[in-house]
DNA sequence: GGCTAATATAAGAATGAGTCTCAGTCCAAA
DNA sequence: TTTGGACTGAGACTCATTCTTATATTAGCC
């Protein structure tokens, strides 16, 4: 895996064989909401990605971000606000979680150990069993203020 | 702390010592929303509340929410899906984590072992300081598929 | 009891993130 | 070069949530 944060041609070309296999095109609008996902590299909301692509509607960006979820490209994430964000599939860079701004609600990524992610996994895996609960995988969120809010 | 799951006075009168002191009243449609949310046991949406107090209206049972947060009442839960839920806060009840159902949305409570909340504070603790993040509060969900989905 | 000021409510209008529609464009294959 | 499916921009639309306003309730005081 070359392609971690920073857009390379690798990327793209992942990204294109994943469209083309549920039959979808990798066209100008795509590529540049990947690559505005890409370069940001944490989770941004729509109106970042509409200031990233200020010539491009609105409406296509979120028919280009729900394509793109469906070809498994891009994951929308959960903040704690009211605003959905989007970022590149965990497969397209790497395991991580997130801090949540409770303040100015930016989102940063953190990438844990895998003694930690092991013993998580472990743990939850019992949790959910115990209430029958079909585990498929987790998320793990830290709340506070970002070094800009404190 | 008396009051986990249920409705108890003893919650009723921390409910209403929480309001006083930021000087609101405990109402009816307020003590009807706390109920709503005990007798539930798990984060409820507004349909849910609002199929539990057909005849209070949505805009009050917002305003209330909105004002039982302020008071530490009540607590926002940011689930998978657009919709906003809403449960009794954590010292009310009990620190616990989220089963997301990715299929009907329902939302569910887990409580972990003190062993593993040690663990994973422990480990965020040092992951959000190496980012210059000042820690507030954590949480974990688990998404997968509830009993009745698969 | 009745008065008053502050607080709360119901009803519905307004807001705005996100979705859908539609008419037209692009592209690949034959 | 035609045809069918995928894609796009523009804007209308939906619906969760918030705001407004006029009315009702309450606590505290006389």
């Amino acid at each position: 895996m070359t392609a971690i944060h920073g857009v390379t041609d690798d990327l793209h070309a992942l990204v294109e064989g994943r469209l083309r296999r549920v039959e979808q095109r990798y066209t100008e609008g795509r590529r540049a909401i990947v690559e505005a996902l890409a370069s940001a590299g944490h989770p941004v909301n729509i109106s970042d990605i509409a200031g990233r692509l200020p010539d491009r509607p609105r409406s296509s960006a979120y028919r280009n971000l729900v394509d793109l979820q469906s070809a498994g490209v891009v994951r929308r994430v959960a903040a704690n606000d009211e605003f959905a964000r989007f970022e590149l599939a965990e497969d397209l860079t790497e395991h991580h979680h997130h801090l949540l701004c409770t303040n100015c609600g930016k989102v940063s990524d953190i990438t844990p150990s895998t003694a930690f992610e092991r013993t998580i996994t472990e743990q939850l895996d019992r949790l959910a069993d115990a209430q029958g609960f079909q585990l498929h995988s987790h998320r793990v969120d830290v709340l506070g203020l970002c070094e800009a809010c404190h």
